[in-house]
DNA sequence: TGGGTATATATGGGATAGCATGGGTCGCCA
DNA sequence: TGGCGACCCATGCTATCCCATATATACCCA
């Protein structure tokens, strides 16, 4: 498993801690000590990588092309405002009350697996955003089964 | 951890010392003395780094070709303005009251990690060009996990 | 196939060490 | 000799580590 799927509810204990959702932690690989949680720009949640990914872009800015203000956006917002939160002996991270504050998370907690990322929600909140998206794509007429179907014609067209 | 990450509140005590948050000084490594702090350039905060980093600045300074009066203005402003600050026993630092009364940190101080250097704020100024920066980012529609997944596109490829 | 057992996971609480912070004292320089 | 800065010690808080427990899942054996 290469990537963070499916959803999970987890409880906040008064400590601020959460586990990390085991699936998850399998992602992430035996050797990572953490993760790294910054505010999502577009939501009202957080979002949620690897140490590594950070890392990732880290090195990888330099290459980039990026317009300034992005440069500007990377280093203040996300090495800024990201936390590097460590694994305890379970598997838990303690989530600091800036964060969790800032969008509204308390007792309970969605980690939502967004294939290299994932985003972490309260769950009243990620419930009325999810039924949003899903009316928005059913309005837009869009279905997964048409979207696969799509790609394949192209794969076989190409071959 | 090798680079500046996260931000942290501090108190600034009435001797004008100020504890440089652990995780910060762990990235500095532990035969690190102190660290260098002067005006940023374009904001209304102070830039710190390492010792050792300003020196990399000067180096890669001369292997530029900028206009004299850039190099002239970096001269002074950057060379002649920063203070070297030593840490005592317990990690802190005091800085100058010439640079502190600059950009107006009084009784509290931001730590905002910036990758390779950091910055110095007053928090309710930081609190404002953070929210600046991020609604300019949003009206912008700069995605972060955009960002992240073309920078990781980018280094995959370049394997 | 069904029951029982074992393992993994999530969760809770207590102990401890690290860290931020404050105050005091000694010595140096003006 | 007075003021300032550097070192030393004390303290409270918080994060981290460690152990305990409930629940769910997987596994095994009859």
């Amino acid at each position: 498993m290469a990537v963070f799927l499916s959803s999970f509810v987890n409880r906040v204990d008064k400590k601020g801690r959460v586990s990390v959702p085991a699936s998850f932690r399998s992602v992430l690989g035996p050797d990572a000590t953490g993760i790294v949680v910054f505010r999502s720009l577009q939501y009202d949640a957080l979002d949620g990588c690897s140490i590594a990914h950070l890392e990732l872009l880290s090195q990888s800015l330099e290459k980039l092309d990026l317009p300034p203000e992005a440069y500007e956006l990377i280093e203040t917002t996300i090495f800024g405002g990201s936390q590097q939160v460590a694994f305890d002996g379970e598997g838990r991270v303690s989530l600091p009350p800036s964060l969790t504050e800032a969008v509204g998370i308390t007792d309970e907690i969605v980690f939502v697996g967004r294939r290299k990322t994932f985003q972490l929600w309260n769950p009243e909140k990620f419930a009325a955003h999810d039924a949003a998206t899903r009316s928005a794509a059913r309005a837009k007429d869009l279905s997964l089964s048409k979207i696969i179907a799509a790609a394949s014609l192209k794969m076989e067209g190409s071959v």
